[in-house]
Order: structure tokens, then C-alpha cells, then sequence
DNA sequence: TTGTGTTTTATTGCCTCC
DNA sequence: GGAGGCAATAAAACACAA
């Protein structure tokens, strides 16, 4: 055998197999498996039992115990038959549960007792732990893998919320550039901006008198009434004459259209799937409206970038 | 009764530790 | 090098539907 291991092969075991012509009598070491047969497997044992809760002692186990006349003819004859497995009691499998609850190791004076206890050979009280934890480690897998799966489903529900979020905050700028553009402030098919530091159609043209606010207006009033110095920005300034005030874009019929930060920084934010879900850079598959203020002074503008 | 799937007991081979 | 653990596996025992 490998690893000179010393263990008591199948073959051993069977021959030495008793017969009901007490031939072999003089050579048979009485093995306890066949003295202490049962028949409840461990999955209905403790139904068979009506969830009895007593502590089993060595008193449990006697010959007689949980048998069929077969069995009873087995034991008595003193015959085991030949390659039958037996099963240990269902007072034999509760014993040895609760000994596992208490350490699932066992060490060899511990198994050596539980053998003696429960009339078993101390090999397969070492077998039945190693069987134990084997099925023990199975299930704490099925419980790790419906932990995970929990887990894994909860954050993909709020993944998907997210994205739903950021996909209806991405049509509502839409919808706002698009209204932008419609109040003939932004003319896009001539690719001009009559406002000031318009990015989305470059540099500003020539302004009318009295459409747009000078800049200088634009960073007092943007930077006291919509946003802040602790503004999220992606986009650092390069120029700092470009910026359009939100509260210079005033519709046609003398609204004010208002672009709060709360609205539009988010955007920035939201996670890509495709990207791999990083969160620290900002999304740039979709019209974003950027934030950023003068290197040498909190001048606000905000852009339109694709 | 029988076929089939599951559970339990046991073996085998390999590995690690002392 | 022996002892014990573990993974893989065999095989008996068992459960259950058809």
C-alpha cells in the first residue's frame, strides 16, 4: 500500500469473513459491525428515533440492538455475509454526532475510546470522521455558495439600479441641451454659440448686445448660487474665458433654466459594466456635462463634451 | 418488482508532518 | 518512515417512483 500506511485492507477484511460452518471460528476477530448493525441511514435516523434526545451510553449498544430477524440470525449464527456492508445504528451514528459536534479531530485516545464505547474498531470510528468531514465540508461549501450567490445577486440588483439611474439622468441632460439648443441661443447647424464659453459649439462668437452676461458675472452669480467650490470636476480648465453661467441660460419666454449640480455631477460618476465597473473614472460614452473652475481663481463653467 | 438516484461505509493513493 | 488527513472512488444499503 502506498505510504506503508497500516490499515486493514478490504481483502483482509473479507477473508476473514466468517462462515456458518465455524470453520474459520478459531481465526475470526469478532468485528463490532456485525454485532451492531442498523439499518437507518444517517438522513432518517433521528425520525426512526422520534428525535430522541437521550444521551446514548455503552448500555445502548448491545447485541440486539435495532436488528431484523436476518440480521438476528447473522449475529447469533455469528456469520457476517460475504462483502455486505454494514451500516452502524442509528444509536451508533447519534453517539458518534454528537462526539463530532464536539471535536471534529479525533485523537487517538478519543477513538479509542468511541470504539470501545460503541463496540467498534477504532478504524472505523477514524473513518467515520473522515467521512463526517467530508460531508461536513460539502455542505459549508453549499452554504458558502448561497452566501455568495446572495451577495452577488444583491450587488447586481444595485449595479442595475445605478445604471437605470444613470441612463434616465443621461436623457434628462439630453432633453436640457435639447432644450438648450431649441431656444436659438445655441445654433448648432451654424455651429455657433451666441453665449459665452459654450463648449459644445466652440469658441463664442461675437455676442449681441444684451444676450449674454460678461463672464465675470457669470463666476459670481454661478459660484454662489448653483455651485461650489467642492463641485466635482473632471475636466480641469484650460481656459478660463470659457464658461457659461447656468443662470445666463434664459429661455425665450424669460424662465430660468436652471442646471444644478446636484443634476449633472452624478454623471460623472456612474460605473460603466463594460468598463469593468470602476467607479473612480468618469464615464465618457455618453454627452456629460463637466464641471471645472480657473486654475487661479473659482471661475465655474460647465461644457458639453461626446 | 425493478430501475434509478442518493447516502453511507470503506478502500486506495497521495500528501504532509513529526 | 510511520501516522494521519484528504480526495477520489467503489460498492453496499437505502429510498422511491413507475
Amino acid at each position: 500500500m502506498a505510504g506503508g500506511k497500516a490499515r486493514t485492507p478490504a481483502s483482509k477484511s473479507k477473508a476473514s469473513v466468517k462462515t456458518d460452518n465455524g470453520l474459520l471460528d478459531s481465526i475470526w476477530v469478532p468485528d463490532s459491525s456485525t454485532i451492531f448493525d442498523g439499518s437507518n441511514s444517517m438522513s432518517d435516523f433521528e425520525s426512526k428515533l422520534g428525535g430522541a434526545s437521550t444521551t446514548p451510553g455503552p448500555a445502548f449498544f448491545q447485541a440486539g440492538d435495532v436488528r431484523n430477524a436476518e440480521e438476528d440470525l447473522e449475529l447469533d449464527g455469528c456469520f457476517q455475509l460475504p462483502g455486505k456492508k454494514r451500516r452502524l445504528s442509528a444509536h451508533q451514528v447519534q453517539f458518534l454526532e454528537r462526539s463530532f459536534e464536539v471535536e471534529n479531530r479525533l485523537e487517538p485516545e478519543r477513538k479509542a475510546q468511541l470504539a470501545k464505547e460503541l463496540g467498534l474498531q477504532p478504524r472505523q470510528v477514524a473513518i467515520w470522521f473522515q467521512n463526517r468531514r467530508a460531508r461536513f465540508k460539502t455542505k459549508q461549501m453549499e452554504k458558502d455558495y448561497d452566501s455568495l450567490r446572495a451577495c452577488y445577486d444583491s450587488l447586481k440588483a444595485n449595479c442595475d439600479s445605478l445604471l437605470k439611474e444613470k441612463e434616465r439622468l443621461k436623457h434628462e441632460v439630453d432633453s436640457l441641451k435639447d432644450k438648450l439648443l431649441s431656444t436659438g441661443e445655441c445654433k448648432e447647424e451654424e455651429n455657433t454659440c451666441l453665449k459665452s464659453g459654450c463648449q459644445l459649439h466652440g469658441e463664442p462668437q461675437e455676442l449681441n448686445a444684451g444676450e449674454a452676461p460678461k463672464p465675470q458675472e457669470d463666476a459670481a452669480s454661478a459660484k454662489s448660487d448653483v455651485f461650489d467650490s467642492e463641485s466635482p470636476r473632471l475636466t480641469e480648465p484650460g481656459n478660463s474665458s470659457q464658461g457659461l453661467d447656468p443662470e445666463s441660460s434664459e429661455i425665450e419666454d424669460g424662465s430660468s433654466l436652471m442646471i444644478s449640480k446636484s443634476l449633472l455631477a452624478p454623471l460623472s460618476y456612474f460605473p460603466k459594466i463594460e468598463d469593468g465597473y470602476n467607479c473612480s473614472e468618469p464615464a465618457m460614452d455618453y454627452p456629460s456635462c463637466t464641471f471645472g473652475f480657473s486654475s487661479s481663481e473659482d471661475h465655474p463653467f460647465w461644457n458639453w463634451t461626446y
